[in-house]
DNA sequence: TGTACATCAGTGAACGCGCGTTCACTGATGTAC
DNA sequence: TGTACATCAGTGAACGCGCGTTCACTGATGTAC
């Protein structure tokens, strides 16, 4: 019987496995006090609060703010890549309609870090923005890819298949920004902003099989 | 003569003009401010400090900080529907594209507070983002009137006129959020991001030429 | 025009507070033998 | 398995600093007579 052990109230789990723990309760911590302020208003003192450890602990785990805000932007960016990667497999999602049923869902799942992003974007962190528009970038180049491959845009010019797709990113992410703004999930205001999205995609896309491509 | 009076170093002006120049100030200051942070992370003392005056002087003016940012808002809200009203009474802007050059004059004009009303969007200041939605969905409904009134789509629905309406508005405020991160006027990628979005103008209203409104 | 008083934009000292950061520490966990 | 030592996540006191806000004040401007 080693019952004394019991009488024991630290956490469960090898030092790394807490410590990781606490990393984790500091970075879930942030996102939620960045549900109604932005990350430049937040202190390191609340962080380590809303963690549940002392101020000074922080640094057992970032070396300042700005570490910790960078982190914010790995992570967040790390789970924007793996919906990109997920969404091209995916064989139902290959039209833009579709795609953007996807986004939606990724939205509700990932809120806060879909928040964060969208807020911090021209917000004061620049680190966030070059990262987030690096991202951007490269998803628009690979819609455009796409777009090439598409029956009856082989002959366009690319600045016009990248000027599209660029205007179809464009318009989801004003959607999932609008979306963000929306407290309740499933609600009415939802469906009508989820209608009228889905509309304008469908409004782009019959532009596209007009449009006269390398006009002289 | 009165010579001594030019000894007299204070600025000219009655009174209540020197207090005017000095809201001026603290506004102008904050908006400097604000070119690379956000309003949630300046500062009384900074604002009064830009303005030249001491903190406890602030008060003279604003209540607290959370006032001088609805002054903020209003003024670039007044300037917003000043330039909207302008817009509505010239001639050539009748066509999308037209009205987006008068909205890129205007943006580089009144750079500073396009950048605060961008920013603030979403960012901490709840007043500000109400004041906003209210100001876009004025915008919007307008332009769902003017649109009515186009040849061709005399017979739509009034709610794809609105989604139209829309996209059409959220094209144009992605550009003037694009136009505000370039920080150099007349340059090439200025150039490209103005040819891009009237060529997305373009394609869209391709597609109202093709949209069947009121389908079965 | 001159005088006496009221107004009020801006001053400067002072306050209590939360901040980021330093430092020496504690005690449970990990490791070597 | 047991012992002796090293590691290190988290603690708590202490610091100097900029903050928002109070208060009594100054002295130029405005007003009433």
């Amino acid at each position: 019987m080693r019952a004394h052990k019991l009488d024991v109230v630290t956490e469960p789990g090898t030092r790394a496995e807490r410590k990781e723990r606490t990393r984790q309760a500091l970075i879930e911590g942030t996102l939620d006090l960045l549900r109604e302020r932005s990350f430049a208003s937040v202190s390191l003192r609340e962080v380590a609060r809303s963690a549940g450890i002392v101020p000074t602990a922080f640094y057992r785990h970032f070396a300042s703010m700005e570490d910790l805000g960078v982190a914010l932007v790995e992570d967040s960016m790390r789970m924007l890549r793996q919906m990109l990667r997920d969404a091209r497999r995916t064989p139902s999602a290959r039209t833009a309609t579709e795609s953007f049923g996807i986004l939606v869902r990724q939205v509700r799942t990932h809120e806060d870090q879909f928040r964060f992003l969208s807020r911090e974007r021209y917000g004061g962190v620049t680190e966030v923005r070059r990262a987030f528009a690096t991202e951007l970038r490269l998803f628009v180049s690979e819609l455009t890819i796409d777009l090439s491959r598409m029956p009856g845009l082989e002959q366009w010019d690319v600045a016009d298949l990248e000027m599209t797709a660029d205007l179809l990113v464009s318009t989801m992410l004003t959607a999932v920004v609008g979306l963000l703004e929306i407290d309740r999930p499933g609600s009415q205001n939802e469906k009508d902003l989820i209608d009228r999205t889905e509309k304008q995609i469908r409004m782009i896309m019959l532009g596209m099989s007009r449009w006269e491509p390398r006009r002289a």
